[in-house]
DNA sequence: GCTTTCAGTGCACGCTCGTACACTCAATAG
DNA sequence: CTATTGAGTGTACGAGCGTGCACTGAAAGC
């Protein structure tokens, strides 16, 4: 019989805790190694289960990396949405979607660490996840892309080469933002301007394409 | 006494094939797993040797893992030496660069994997060690642009930002060439056609950057 | 209130792992 | 010819691994 306000925690909500703590657990422990070598007896043991309650939650390490791709996910799906309420003038835009950029790596270190780790990594259940959710983000920014555009004359497949050499870019600040924290070599806060000024130049060529193409 | 002909393998010599028995065995492994995942013994036993006799060669896998960057960044330094002795003009230049980048991943798949698997794979020393010699590549290509673009105004600042984006283009057109393989997902000559329409489109971006900036 | 469910336990197993140590024996050096 | 060197051998160890199996005991179901 459920109580009508659970003053403790059911058994539902226990196990979703526990396997909550298995992923959490996960991701501190990819700050330093790859999923790879990461075991599942250690996992359980930081988690403060047996190993053999493990198989409760996930079939295998590769199990729970592959969810923990969806987990990760999240900050970057915010991004967008936080994005897409920007402003409207275009050298806006890519200000603004930088600035955030620059927030959700830092406020989601753990989360964009497993991503670009493991996005070309040894697993390959992960990498299929990753390179998936990826594409999703590509078809999106492909999206705003073409109404920004609109009657602007753009083929969907220039307009989706555009949209996967703008993620490029901005994946290469996240993974520079990434390593600069822990070697110091340069502060965010330049990674961030070039990544501004990489995306300016890309839209500076937008605004010629066809008159060179054509 | 050193004959003037060796007809059997020298001392030297043999150590030699060994080590690089080891090092070819290893980039093997590489395509189905990360380093992180390869064990000692396994690369020893593969290259036909006795677990211990491994640290005749190496100290660990870290430091294996290390030296098999140098050697893979070969066929990449083969790139830039092949790319320049290319054509004059513009457009000629990066289809020719393309090109170069598509034989070179089709004939050192192994090499090229290595490096993307590793680049920002659970082994600090040898992210270290592709992250400098990546920034070697970066640096070249920042000389070539100071060339192309002299007397156009460019700051030093801007070229390495601009050569910062044009490797980050063709790196994720080699992960997509390398992924691809695998998956047939796409065919080799549109992810090359891609991503030489996204340099162009960056090459596009330059010819106007400076009336939009000054 | 009795029964069922199932997250977590505890033990045991057969592996593989990295590495220490003493060794062999052919190529090299003097 | 003799002595030295050093790449590769063989054994042995303790530790950690994934996983099978029988279990416990509290929450949930009826």
């Amino acid at each position: 019989m459920p109580e009508t306000v659970a003053r403790i925690a059911s058994r539902a909500e226990r196990k979703e805790r526990t396997r909550q703590r298995l992923l959490d657990v996960t991701l501190e422990f990819i700050e330093k190694r790859s999923l790879a070598g990461i075991s599942l007896r250690e996992v359980a043991r930081e988690a403060g289960i047996v190993p053999t309650a493990f198989y409760r939650h996930f079939e295998s390490m590769d199990a729970l990396g592959v969810e923990l791709v969806d987990e990760s996910m999240r900050p970057l799906r915010q991004m967008i949405r936080d994005a897409r309420r920007g402003s409207p003038t275009h050298q806006d835009i890519i200000k603004n979607t930088v600035e955030i950029l620059g927030r959700q790596v830092r406020e989601h270190k753990a989360e964009f660490r497993f991503l670009s780790r493991e996005r070309y990594g040894g697993i390959a259940a992960v990498r299929r996840a990753i390179a998936t959710e990826l594409r999703l983000f590509t078809s999106e920014l492909t999206v705003d892309l073409a109404r920004i555009t609109a009657g602007a004359g753009w083929s969907s497949y220039d307009l989706e080469m555009t949209a996967d050499l703008m993620v490029a870019a901005m994946l290469a600040a996240v993974m520079e933002l990434l390593e600069a924290e822990a070697r110091h070599a340069e502060d965010e806060r330049t990674i961030l301007d070039r990544s501004e000024r990489q995306l300016r130049l890309i839209a500076l060529g937008m605004s010629v394409w066809h008159s060179a193409t054509d």
